[in-house]
DNA sequence: GTCGCTGCAAAGTCTTTGCAGAGAG
DNA sequence: CTCTCTGCAAAGACTTTGCAGCGAC
């Protein structure tokens, strides 16, 4: 499947950007901080607080990072529109980076993997309903759910 | 706005669907099963669990229904197609009756309020991006966040 | 140095579970 | 009568907060 979207720019812009806004707000820029927008940009899955957390751990053993910091910089930067959490299913608040295409999601039941997908029309058509109904469109989401190739093969 | 679907099908019809079903499931039919659901149908609006509990008791302040109960009763229901649930933003998880027809949400950040909206073009499209991604469809939402139209005239 | 940040643990939410008595079939 | 339900309270899962020491600037 083609239709991921990789993240548009490379993580040196981003990390110049989420440092120009941790001084815009006098924030300071902690190891911390960077690891878990690293990480963050380092893996294509979407996210769990406690999943960001454990790769953390994995990834950098030596370095403390408490899941009460997790949670408080996922907030902050999705404040900051760095990333964006969805909330589909059961599983909970998932979080991507934001700075992506914006995108859609098809989310298997099976397997509980997300796919990502674009749609020219469907945007247009959504922005039209808006409008019509006097409501001033600030973001939007859609999600697909089913089963994914994949699983329909296993069946 | 007349874009709020009203549920299809009379109260007493729905009863009748809960009741066999409760059968088919060797499960009981009780007073608190049934105040749930037509609280459930009596209320347009998207409704928390524990929304739905305090609205059950301020309707019948004689009966005492456990907030475990109106958990337990809305999974039920859930699972069995009754009603659906939905969870966008931070505000937990909503329920509405599934016995409309399908719609999607128009939800504004402002207020909170939950408007239904349904476009045949934005179906079609669905499907037909599921079958191009080989994808089995089952269901599908979408979410358009904003501003309503009373939100934008009080600022 | 100052002031924000961090990890830890404690406190909150929201939801689920265990249990003993109540009630439907 | 049997077997499921219910309310209650306790337990769980997930998230937020308070605090004292640490670290960026």
């Amino acid at each position: 499947m083609s239709n991921f979207s990789l993240p548009t720019i490379e993580y040196e812009p981003l990390l110049i950007e989420f440092k120009k806004l941790l001084k815009k707000r006098s924030l300071k820029f902690t190891i911390q901080r960077e690891v878990i927008l690293k990480t963050l940009y380092n893996c294509q899955e979407h996210l769990t607080p406690e999943g960001l957390h454990d790769k953390i751990q994995a990834s950098y053993p030596e370095l403390k990072v408490g899941i009460a910091t997790v949670y408080r910089t996922l907030s902050l930067l999705e404040e900051s529109g760095l990333v964006t959490s969805l909330s589909f299913g059961a599983d909970g608040k998932k979080y991507e980076l934001g700075a992506k295409d914006h995108h859609d999601h098809m989310i298997c039941t099976e397997c509980g993997q997300i796919e990502e997908f674009f749609d020219e029309d469907i945007e247009d058509r959504q922005e039209e309903i808006a409008k019509k109904n006097n409501f001033k469109i600030i973001d939007h989401s859609m999600q697909i759910y089913g089963i994914c190739a994949t699983c329909q093969k296993e069946n």
